[in-house]
DNA sequence: GGAATAGTGTCTATAAGACAGTATGCA
DNA sequence: TGCATACTGTCTTATAGACACTATTCC
């Protein structure tokens, strides 16, 4: 960075979430990876997935592919969250102007731990509860798409971007629970989702439980996840 | 723009509103300034005022700068709106490549009137019901920027920023109605406003009325407007 | 039948909306 | 007194939450 004094900088960043439990056949938590600094400022501490926006390339596309880069995994779900530009970013201050544009991610569960290995060197996961020492001012922005993705989960149909094709309302329940961090009511759970008709049963069920085995729904693709508004009317590629 | 071939462009953009009648006596409406382009590309064309962001200055600081110069005010309310940077917003593709960081403001409606003669040449103001052609996406800009201001102004308590220092509560239901396009119950209206402490009496009342002067109210600057989470962390330099 | 989880019914508290009705200041 | 608007009361409906209850499968 700041290789041009005087000019001011752009980066893409990506804030991509995980769930998956601490310990096995622990209650689920968020993870996120990170890429450790190489060099100042802030060299040795961690620092979010990211680099320069290329001349010939989207703002979202920049994002999937720092979160490809990163993970090896295509997006679930992928929105912007803000644009980061005060002066004091840097420790250079104006000598060292970077504006960020953040994006947010979540990928699917079950291909995170088929991915685990492909790890570049310097990237590791972290939990959300058990952050390391962080660069420039990236503690603020975790935090902030923390806030969105709590606040979104509550009024939007994003949850299932955590899980695999089909999933039955438990293991939506545990992800909604996961990200708020309080257990929901299983009665009044289902009735919302149903009502809400972001699901659809498969008519098939689990096997091999030890119990009565529960439904599978699959996600219900005819309803748009998230009201985007006129942001619809942008043009965006299809992610497979 | 362009100037550096191969260079991407950062520019901030204002969307700035203010309610004002259509005609006098009539129900208010919502109104925004343009500039008029001088040159290609969409040269006659409308744009949103706006300008390339400083070295040395703040996001923030380069939308209430634009729009100063825009309307000789200052900005009752400030908040980022979105990022645009797709490939096709100017008709010389990748060439051209400018990324705008749009912001959007409201303005008292009482300061537009008194700053009428202020706006400098090729500025004019529409009503958001009868926009001129606009260039690049300003157009999917404002619509967005609309859809953001009808939907914080139901869950938040921004709509002040368009009345002076006192309003009756009918002020304060006019303004939220001619926001949303549709008339409002006054009784639910009051006992919702009520509820939320936005607003507090302040024991005078409306002089000169031919009928029951209604009470005048100033706004409960001890609540915060709007819940932006972490973001208010970051920092902000105070506005007067 | 017992264990364990899936799934249903029902009551309560809260908030939004419709709308009738009362209060108050001035001509 | 009548008019116009300010302000209040109350009923209906929708929704979220608490929680008791029934259903189904495997052992």
């Amino acid at each position: 960075m700041g290789e041009h004094p005087g000019a001011i900088a752009l980066a893409v960043s990506t804030v991509i979430f995980a769930l998956r439990p601490d310990q096995p056949d622990a209650p689920a938590g968020l993870w996120l990876p990170l890429v450790r600094r190489i060099r100042p400022p802030y060299e040795g501490d961690w620092a979010l997935p990211g680099g320069p926006l290329m001349i010939d390339e989207d703002l979202e596309d920049a994002a999937a592919r720092t979160l490809g880069a990163t993970t090896a995994l295509e997006p679930a779900y992928l929105e912007q969250l803000y644009a980061f530009g005060t002066l004091d970013r840097s420790p250079e201050g104006a000598k060292d102007r970077v504006v960020s544009i953040v994006y947010w991610a979540l990928v699917s569960s079950d291909e995170v731990a088929t991915s685990a290995g492909a790890n570049p060197e310097n990237v590791s996961w972290f939990s959300v509860d058990d952050l390391p020492d962080l660069a420039f001012d990236h503690d603020v922005i975790i935090e902030y798409a923390l806030w969105r993705l709590r606040n979104k989960v509550e009024y939007s149909r994003i949850a299932h971007a955590f899980l695999g094709d089909t999933f039955t309302l438990a293991e939506l329940r545990e992800v909604h629970e996961a990200v708020l961090g309080r257990s929901l009511d299983p009665a009044n759970f289902r009735r919302q989702i149903e009502s809400s008709n972001s699901v659809v049963p498969t008519g098939k069920r689990v096997l091999g439980t030890s119990y009565r085995p529960p439904r599978l729904y699959r996600y219900n693709t005819s309803v748009a996840p998230v009201d985007r508004g006129p942001l619809d009317r942008l043009p965006r590629k299809p992610r497979p």
